[in-house]
DNA sequence: TGTATATGATCCCGATCGGGTATAAAATAG
DNA sequence: CTATTTTATACCCGATCGGGATCATATACA
């Protein structure tokens, strides 16, 4: 599992979104956000952030230790 | 410009990588290495995480204010 | 001058993404 | 403890797009 899917799902959860509410939110399909929790590796960056903005977050550079 | 763009060229000019062999030694193509340092935003996730890894580094969240 | 880089235009293959649907699991109601 | 609804997972299909390869041109730079 990647980073955003676990930081994704638990942010989602927090806030008492659906995948469904979600997906709507960010303008993207819910097969997209139930790749993306499942950690799907070949996903495109534009949908990923266009998800992560929703939380103030945005993908970049990191170490391999989280 | 995002995160890893500006990253990946520094870091490729400090080891004395043309886009070229970076491209071969990423085992991507030329088109996707260009694309990548311009900052292009439709690029898809595993293929950049194939090119950060010879870094040491990956994709992950972060907050807007790097 | 030659080398590295940037940008654009094709073609082509395969994957992503979205929509729909069917199903499974979890939560809630009766 | 069942029945119903909600939420999550899995699969197929079709349109779209990424990315590799290639050729051409333009610019920056050593």
């Amino acid at each position: 599992m990647s980073n955003f899917s676990i930081f994704l799902k638990e942010r989602r959860k927090t806030v008492g979104l659906t995948q469904e509410e979600l997906a709507s939110k960010a303008g993207v399909g819910l097969r997209f956000i139930r790749d993306l929790e499942q950690g799907k590796k070949s996903l495109r960056l534009d949908k990923v952030n266009q998800v992560l903005s929703l939380f103030g977050k945005e993908v970049g550079v990191v170490d391999f230790n989280s």
